[in-house]
DNA sequence: GACGTCAAGTTATACCTATAACTTGACGTC
DNA sequence: GACGTCAAGTTATAGGTATAACTTGACGTC
């Protein structure tokens, strides 16, 4: 409605010049205006309502603060809704806008996407991925600052910053190991020869927390699934129907889990008194909701986006221009609610 | 990498002013120039790999393409998550890009991230809620386009869109007298009182399905909940402790349904065969998962999304000033699955 | 053949900011 | 008292685009 107040109307009220408002203004030193005049500078943009003309900056300055995010489908995604989330709160704190693109994997929506951010002058890019797997970050992109969460860069050009699977599956078999389960099952989301990290890595890490108590890995007791509620449920009545069952089960996502606790229900097995289950990602709209609550490992979409946006915005400061990628595990802490207790003791 | 092509490059390599390389490559009116130089222009663009400076074009014209999306919530939210892809989807139908912000129903939060996105010449506003109910729309935004999503304005001055609940709670009931049920039973998620449009909406439809085929509204057949899984699974107990229970139930959300099935499952109780189910909001990750599989009314959030974007594009495009805002009432479909079938004759 | 009309461009300018380069006056120094 | 130094500004300019206003030449008309 009222005119737009620009610097040079600030400049008149406060009797300087528009250079004089600028540096007042501006974020860089402003040492060289006396005290006095600074305040009138900043007195009279208080009360005109002044607000600097973003688009101004970007073309005098040759690019844009807003940040890209660029994703299969997270945006939307029920299961990493939050990574934009963090990402968001992250730019935000340094008053940062974020402008979001679903790609939905399509190519051509990629790079539309992609040359609309940078007709924007949009120079620092979050590139993320529904789930951790390999990404190739965009052509058009590599001359600027990327960053790619929930996935690992091809090229190891990038940083990337995902969940510490490995970790996250250690953690989860220790949980167990902790209570006094000796006999730990595991039914993973896919077939290991699919390299998805997600799949091996969680599987690792039962692997190497079996293998630091001392236990021998099993591979009767170690099942691959779809990652459904279906298989989970199928899986499990295999594993019960075993001579020797698991006392526990580590579930590699949430529902499978859930599959698992219907399984074990049908069989009039209690958990966590029977069998103990821990999960994996912790949606909260199942997690938190079964009966007994899933104790499971949660995925740290809102800290990953976080960090995502937080190595653009450092790098930016720091300035630094050919110190190496790195590749940031960010760790799946374990939320804890009623499926695990120790096993009942056998004779 | 490459040094930056303008349009000034662009007209010198096609041997034209840059005017006229603006005229051609600008989305206007270009009868003014000859086939043959456009095409010149045109071919000269392409192979020098000429992209427009949107922040050029932002200052020039004083307002930027970029949509604007404030959100409470929204953005992540599990529960309507799609809001935002359907958003960015539009958007970008017209090669828009969508900016989000998520205020966390902070209004410190909230101003900072409209002045942030007027200092972006942002003038076109999307104002999203988590939840269907009433909200009042930022001052500083009054002035401009704004469309209120997922909520009511509480001025009338702003479009809104948000889903039709009165009809969701009459397809819903239908849906169940259709299958011959006669005695339908309805869990609330709140207090009708709270005058929340999905807990009085849904109950309005309710009511008016049952009207309409001529029963009559029984109270005790009416129970309002938290909406969680834990009040489903109360009420239901109280429900089929009646004398004369319910045939079906209507659940006013998918959690609540789902505390339904737990209870029916103790009480020996087979959904669909003696009771039916219906639920609200279709969230994938229960209603896809349960056993038997929950017929539900889904809340079309990708759809919404769509629509808020929609009518600020049409907005612009018809540049009809004083044209009164109306509430778009966008339906929610039901989704079948397994959880409804016909009442078992009894006697 | 003087004039109007039209097509096809071109010239000039504004949009708002940040900053390099310059100015001005006061003060200090020997 | 000639000169250097410094603080506190100011002037001028660039950045890329869209468009209003102008130019130029060809053609038609009476």
């Amino acid at each position: 409605m009222q005119a737009r107040v620009t610097m040079w109307d600030v400049a008149r009220a406060a009797g300087v010049s528009q250079a004089t408002a600028s540096i007042v203004l501006g974020a860089g030193d402003n040492s060289r205006i006396s005290k006095e005049t600074s305040e009138r500078v900043r007195e009279a943009a208080r009360t005109l309502g002044y607000r600097r003309n973003e688009m101004a900056k970007a073309l005098r300055e040759g690019y844009s603060t807003i940040i890209g995010f660029i994703g299969d489908r997270v945006a939307s995604s029920p299961f990493a809704g939050s990574i934009v989330e963090g990402a968001q709160e992250r730019a935000w704190d340094d008053e940062r806008l974020l402008v979001v693109a679903n790609t939905e994997a399509d190519a051509r929506l990629e790079s539309a996407a992609v040359e609309q951010m940078l007709g924007h002058q949009i120079r620092q890019f979050v590139y993320a991925s529904m789930y951790n797997r390999a990404v190739t970050v965009p052509t058009a992109l590599r001359t600027y600052d990327v960053v790619v969460l929930n996935a690992q860069d091809v090229s190891g050009q990038a940083w990337s910053v995902a969940p510490d699977e490995v970790r996250g599956g250690r953690e989860a078999t220790q949980h167990l190991l902790d209570h006094g389960h000796r006999r730990i099952a595991m039914i993973n989301i896919g077939e290991l020869e699919s390299g998805l990290p997600a799949v091996t890595g969680r599987h690792d890490g039962y692997r190497e927390a079996l293998r630091d108590a001392g236990l021998t890995y099993s591979p009767v007791l170690v099942r691959s699934g779809g990652g459904g509620t279906g298989s989970g449920y199928v899986r499990t009545h295999e594993l019960m129907a075993l001579d020797e069952p698991p006392t526990a089960i580590f579930c590699a996502n949430d529902r499978t889990a859930w599959g698992a606790l219907q399984a074990l229900a049908e069989l009039g097995l209690s958990v966590p008194g029977d069998v103990s289950i821990v999960g994996f990602d912790n949606q909260e709209l199942i997690a938190a909701e079964t009966r007994p609550g899933l104790t499971t490992m949660s995925l740290p979409f809102r800290e990953m986006g976080r960090t995502a946006v937080e190595i653009l915005l450092a790098d930016e400061a720091e300035d630094r221009p050919g110190q190496p990628a790195r590749s940031i595990r960010v760790p799946c802490p374990l939320v804890e609610r009623e499926s695990v207790a120790s096993p009942r003791k056998v004779r």
